[in-house]
DNA sequence: CTCAAGATAAGAAATTTTTCTTATTTTATT
DNA sequence: AATAAAATAAGAAAAATTTCTTATCTTGAG
């Protein structure tokens, strides 16, 4: 589908019963998270689309519950929406980057005791890591630390 | 799912209204997390010093809702219960590191799409890693490639 | 012995998150 | 023009999680 590279003109509506954005991060829930995921991989697409992608990769999702969680997701800031259309289209608005890393810090300090290097403990010592992976980290580990 | 063996050797309650174990792996939320980690980090404790844990490390919590987390707890399977006394003695019933395995699992499927070296990216971009853990995953790197 | 302090269990209540139902509206087709 | 298909918003309902309320029991100090 290649969707939707057009309009651009999106309102913002009133953030009514949902934190603000700026003051606190209350973070996307759990199926809150899946619909960025698809955003964030696919860019602005319709309910329709998002919903798809949801049942295809994820789980079995009912549309009125994927278009109800994205309108709450209008709400709190998540997305943005362009009602120019009969379908509306909607748009990440928040930073897919900015997002992951909020929340991997959380994990950190929730599972972690905030140590990251006990996260990279616990990864590493996870059957589930490839050689290939092992690869990439020590390739990531000395780019990185050529840097400065 | 293996990260729940649990031992009932203690009196383990009616599962009633909670999945079973064997079954479905319904993992601690995320106020249970918070109990199971003191459990984790001091042994077998009361409701008392977990609840005091608690609002010294985390937040304020009431104490009579901690108790009732544990008997939940309890129930689920996540800690045994050592009632010989009149105060009873709390302890974890599941493995520390398969469950912080087990979610760390979960985190890289759900927010970097199965890829674990994507979840290091993020880790290593952040500003929050020190240099001294800098250092500390390049030991561990080391470590874990000179074994094999 | 009596009673206060502190522990327990269990249910009710409140919140948060997710799903379902309903009523309308728009678009396209016959 | 009539109707079917597909979209929308909004509220109700259901589920899951967390917190609060109540009633009871045990221990130990006075």
């Amino acid at each position: 589908m290649k969707h939707l590279e057009h309009k651009k003109q999106f309102l913002c509506l009133s953030m009514k019963k949902y934190k603000s954005q700026e003051n606190l991060p209350s973070e996307p829930t759990k199926s809150e998270l899946e619909i960025l995921q698809v955003l964030w991989e696919h860019g602005p697409s319709t309910v329709r689309f998002v919903n798809d992608k949801l049942n295809e990769q994820k789980r079995e999702v009912n549309y009125m519950s994927t278009q109800k969680l994205m309108l709450i997701m209008l709400d709190k800031g998540f997305v943005t929406k362009d009602a120019s259309q009969m379908t509306h289209v909607y748009e990440a608005a928040v930073d897919e980057s900015k997002t992951k890393g909020y929340m991997l810090d959380k994990v950190v300090d929730n599972l972690f005791n905030g140590s990251a290097s006990s996260l990279m403990m616990q990864l590493l010592g996870n059957k589930k890591i490839s050689p290939e992976e092992m690869e990439e980290f020590k390739e990531l580990i000395k780019k990185i630390d050529e840097k400065p």
